[in-house]
DNA sequence: TCCATAATTCTACAATACTCGAAATTTGGA
DNA sequence: TCCAAATTTCGAGTATTGTAGAATTATGGA
């Protein structure tokens, strides 16, 4: 991930009714939530979650899928781990006295079977 | 770690000048750098600089220590291990078939070995 | 004591982005 | 075919925040 993505995604998340909406989704896992129990858990005018749902969509933060007459949601794993290695990469300049715990991590930051399968097919 | 309190920090990583600041610092370690080698590495203006590195500084994500004329700044290691904590916190509802490696990733996320043990101390 | 260097504070301008009511769209069922 | 429910689109008002030039402060050395 380049530096001008990543600041882009820090900051779409940086806004608490967005965060506490991807936070629902990466809580809930790779089954996702409905819309409108979205609007209900964070008491969110429709329109304002629509909103921040289309901003956090158009970053790869969350999918969308229909399911009948809703609209299902889901975190985006794989873009989370992104963002994730993006902060931790060469930490320290990977010396590797110092910093081994936190390149660990980094390769390590994979969730959700699902997802983390997604990923090696992608880097493939 | 609230989520007030996250979504302030991820907001203000969010503006890539910063972000290349704390990106920087990260890649330094412990050591820290130089307020003017910053300015040098990221062609800001020292105004433009100082703005930011107060910025980050109040929000906790990296300190400043004086070193005879100059100024040395680095990395709050334990406080991005408290954002990346947040982040992966009760992931996938905490489901051990599914997400077991993410919160593996959230109790691995210490770095640097003095920042981790400080870290150690905090919690006794 | 005086000077040069390092970094910060002050100030004001400019730009962007968040929120939400009302209207429109899409879907499933009767 | 028609209605109700779920969600999105549109639009406008408001506020917040980033940038950088010029002046100021603080430090170490001569």
């Amino acid at each position: 991930m380049e530096i001008n993505e990543a600041a882009n995604v820090l900051s779409l998340l940086g806004l608490e009714g967005r965060l506490a909406i991807f936070r629902l989704l990466v809580r809930a896992g790779p089954r996702g939530v409905k819309a409108g129990d979205i609007a209900g858990a964070l008491s969110s005018p429709p329109s304002t979650l629509t909103a921040n749902l289309n901003v956090l969509s158009h970053a790869g933060l969350i999918t969308r899928r229909r399911d009948g007459r809703m609209i299902l949601y889901s975190a985006n794993f794989g873009r989370m781990r992104e963002l994730l290695a993006f902060l931790l990469a060469d930490c320290c300049n990977g010396e590797p006295d110092i910093c081994v715990p936190l390149m660990d991590v980094a390769t390590r930051a994979t969730c959700c079977a699902s997802d983390a399968a997604e990923y090696e097919e992608m880097k493939s």
